[in-house]
DNA sequence: TTAGCACATTGACAACCCTCGATGTATATG
DNA sequence: CATATACATCGAGGGTTGTCAATGTGCTAA
């Protein structure tokens, strides 16, 4: 059992690339994970619009759940190294990560895209 | 409820792409979905490596898993449209989908990449 | 201190998923 | 026909996940 979560971001091996381990598979398959859900898809998709931190309170508003429902999909993100938190007071401010999706797309992109 | 399964990896938006609906949001994490397990990556990175067709018993033999178990993933994966499948006497043959792979790359990939 | 707000954490429930053994289907051989 | 092989499907068990109400934590205001 993993109790520990850590950035992901930097394990992973390249999808086409020559062969990967099963250690590697797992780091791999643990951030797709981080994307595998509607919601969390659609956080990632509106901080990589917005040029400027966005507050909880903005996706509260936007997302039809219940807070601590989008509370724990942010904690996932930020789990898998795909966002980052900043506080400001009460509030919480998110931004994505943009060498993590950097590194995304060269996982699932072409060929000797890995680079360990 | 969704029951039926179908190709998702033509109807998903990008990730950093300008703004995507729910519907869009599901069917990216659809895709996603397929590639969050350690098994079904290792497949697909397996398939990405062959220039040839393998054999559901070449897997078997590499992936230490019942054999209706890696029948079950890859279902998944051809139900994503990542695979295809290719029925040869009394053994089955399974290819890697480029075309999906190249569109899962556009999508985590390029700005604007959404072609609808 | 008291009250209120923003957000995180806890605990619980239902749904889903991975895994397996058992069984079914289709092909090939005798 | 019977038998064997390759693979899919079924059914069940155990772990994981998404969701929420309730509660906790930290900051702000009066």
């Amino acid at each position: 059992m993993i109790l520990v979560k850590e950035d992901l971001t930097g394990c992973c091996a390249s999808l086409a690339g020559p062969a990967i381990s099963v250690e590697e598979a797992r780091a791999t398959a643990g951030l797709f994970k981080a994307l595998a859900d509607p919601t969390r898809v659609r956080i990632v998709n509106l901080l990589a619009n917005s040029s400027e931190a966005v507050c909880v309170c903005e996706m509260n508003a936007q997302f039809d759940l219940a807070q601590p429902t989008l509370s724990h999909h942010l904690k996932k993100l930020v789990a898998a190294g795909l966002l980052a938190r900043e506080q400001r007071g009460t509030w919480a401010y998110y931004t994505v990560n943009d060498d993590s999706l950097r590194r995304l797309a060269r996982l699932v992109g072409v060929k000797g895209g890995n680079g360990g």
